[in-house]
DNA sequence: ACTATTTCCTGGATGC
DNA sequence: TGCATCCAGGAAATAG
């Protein structure tokens, strides 16, 4: 399941190799689709612009469109069209979704929902078994994630984020409101290597664990993206590799097994119908 | 303004 | 072997 690490391996690896490429045509599957954009908005928007680049927005995927190489024409007066410049189409890949690039004859995977064509002469698709990922344009740039980057936000805005959250502090590391980017694997590993039980209430955080947590986060981000990220479930990069991030989890599905510090069992417990593992001796 | 719960969706695992 | 059931989970919707 992609989560931070995942979609910043994804993105680094797409801007790697569509990047300066051009979108020619675009199919998008005609059962209902994980749009939120309307499908025709999506295509008209995608066809004919140019891949300026690829980044990572919290756990969104972000291609900056540019203008086609080819003119299109505007009448004076009419307010530019969704091919104009700035666009950027957004993906979120949900648990299972992903984004390959791909020789046309490679087999269409079952549950693709989307092909660019490129002028490469590669294809571009979205594939996602499970529909929980999501596909949109803006017109104008400017996607914002809602919440702060883990890995840009400071110790002291961080710390703010929780103070007053009655909320276990699992379930708030979860809200991409606070924090974007964080999913089940990071949120349960970051609180194993801070000491700290995911039932804890937020706000009852002292500032010297809310710092270690801080840290603790960070760490476990970085890490992960060295690793490619973490392949549960069915995760691959854009290339198809997948990432080794899942044998350094310390905790995250590990229920039974011993701690790797105290040897205790790791523990799993659900918090807001979110399994979450921790070790009821080094976590408190 | 928050917080907790439910819903979406499919493949893989489990159980009888 | 086959069929039913459960489970995974991000985020939006709904309820409290």
């Amino acid at each position: 399941m992609p989560e931070l690490p995942e979609v910043e391996t994804i993105a680094r690896g797409l801007d790697q190799r569509v990047a300066g490429d051009r979108i020619e045509s675009v199919w998008v599957g005609g059962k209902p689709e994980p749009l939120k954009s309307s499908a025709s908005e999506i295509v008209s928007t995608l066809e004919h612009s140019q891949i300026a680049r690829v980044r990572r927005v919290g756990k969104h995927i972000v291609v900056d469109l540019g203008r086609a190489a080819k003119k299109v024409r505007q009448k004076p007066g009419n307010k530019p069209d969704a091919t104009s410049k700035n666009a950027q189409w957004i993906v979120h890949l949900g648990m299972t979704g992903n984004l390959i690039v791909t020789q046309p004859e490679t087999e269409l995977p079952k549950h693709t929902h989307l092909i660019a064509r490129l002028a490469s002469g590669r294809e571009l698709r979205f594939v996602d078994p499970r529909r929980f990922g999501r596909l949109s344009v803006v017109k104008e740039s400017g996607f914002a994630a809602a919440g702060a980057e883990p890995l840009d936000v400071g110790v002291e805005i961080f710390a703010g984020l929780f103070r007053k959250r009655k909320t276990p502090i699992k379930s708030a590391l979860l809200n991409q409101k606070l924090l974007s980017g964080v999913g089940n694997i990071y949120a349960d590993e970051s609180l194993f290597r801070a000491g700290i039980r995911p039932r804890r209430r937020a706000a009852s955080l002292t500032r010297e664990e809310l710092r270690r947590l801080y840290e603790s986060l960070q760490q476990v981000l970085r890490e992960a993206i060295a690793a490619g990220g973490s392949s549960i479930s069915d995760y691959v990069d854009s290339n198809g590799d997948e990432g080794y991030f899942q044998f350094q989890h310390r905790v995250y599905q590990r229920e039974g097994e011993p701690c790797l510090v105290c040897e205790t069992p790791i523990k799993r417990v659900v918090i807001a119908g979110r399994s979450s593992h921790y070790c009821p001796k080094c976590q408190e």
